[in-house]
DNA sequence: TGTACATCAGTGAACGCGCGTTCACTGATGTAC
DNA sequence: TGTACATCAGTGAACGCGCGTTCACTGATGTAC
């Protein structure tokens, strides 16, 4: 295959995006090779560039579709529930629960990123976008950032102690905490 | 120089682990090379494997040292104080502050290695001791763990986004969430 | 205490390797007639 | 509707480059006599 439909072609670039921003938050910017994410989605690496301009351009897009999805998923939440309370504190169990911990890739973009953004200021508008979405979903103001900012923590704690009994108490620690944090 | 004498090499070696204790903290495990570690010390690369089995025993040491020096420094607070709880209030607004989030190298290991060992479950007890000791200082059990994760979480979301409002708004709400779990 | 030699801390160049990026090329798609 | 051709999405090989790691070597240190 070398050439394909105009619209084949959007909705491959479309895929490289989700693959990437998937692995992006799964084994870290760094970590991913281009060559990873084009193959993933079953495409060879010469092509990125006419889909991308670099790999910085890229990740941001990922960042970008990461959120996106995630405060989709946050609106989700408001329409299963019924209110907004409801939806808050099923968040809490499943954003801290050990299945987000041991799956980055499908989880919070605002924790999967947090790592590969404390340095290198190139993606900063995105992401900064995305955190103060997330904790407007969460309460308005300083408290909906003070729980973000627990949640965050607790699950970035959690991931880097995984596989030992702490990675457990730090879930349960957190999800007490940010409870009551905002009851 | 081509040898040396033993006292002179331990110190050496001493001073390999702390310029990669901060280094790694400031730039990231994998931003920093050996030999980027080796001249900070005025080293060269070529000598690094006499001293350490591979970059990830680096890596051991260097969290290592960080969680001690952390922890001396906390015990130096209580020692400042006089009583604990004014030195814990005297740490949130140290912790939390934009000197802090703008050196990660001098800052807290707990932070500074997330984004790197919440993959790689290689150096994982160093850090897991470390949070767990962190934690122990801040308050026993679960509140400890609770406020340990808000201030990393805090700090972490205000590293990604510093350079725009939204990054002192993180620390001035995790300075007073934090201030009134415990409190 | 002084000499002869083995040790070994540190050097500097080299090794594969994988990375981000570039580019000449291919052949089906889209378009102009 | 059918043909002729330009476009361009995707290929695959190559490029520098920096990385972690290895290794033969050097010469001051430490030691045995």
């Amino acid at each position: 295959m070398s050439r394909v439909s105009q619209a084949e072609a959007q909705a491959n670039r479309k895929r490289v995006v989700a693959a990437a921003s998937r692995l992006f938050r799964e084994k870290g910017v760094p970590n991913v090779s281009i060559a990873d994410v084009m193959q993933s989605v079953g495409l060879t690496s010469g092509g990125f560039y006419k889909l991308f301009a670099s790999k910085t351009a890229l990740v941001d897009e990922a960042a970008a579709m990461a959120f996106a999805d995630m405060l989709s998923y946050l609106a989700s939440l408001d329409d299963d529930h019924g209110d907004h309370e409801a939806a808050w504190l099923s968040l809490i169990d499943t954003y801290l629960s050990p299945e987000a911990r041991d799956e980055p890739g499908d989880g919070c973009p605002a924790a999967g990123f947090a790592g590969d953004f404390a340095r290198a200021a190139e993606c900063r508008d995105t992401y900064a976008a995305g955190v103060r979405d997330m904790a407007g979903w969460i309460a308005p103001g300083d408290s909906g950032l003070a729980a973000l900012s627990t949640l965050v923590g607790a699950l970035l704690l959690a991931r880097a102690t995984a596989g030992l009994p702490l990675s457990e108490e730090l879930l349960r620690a957190g999800r007490k905490a940010v409870t009551q944090m905002t009851g």
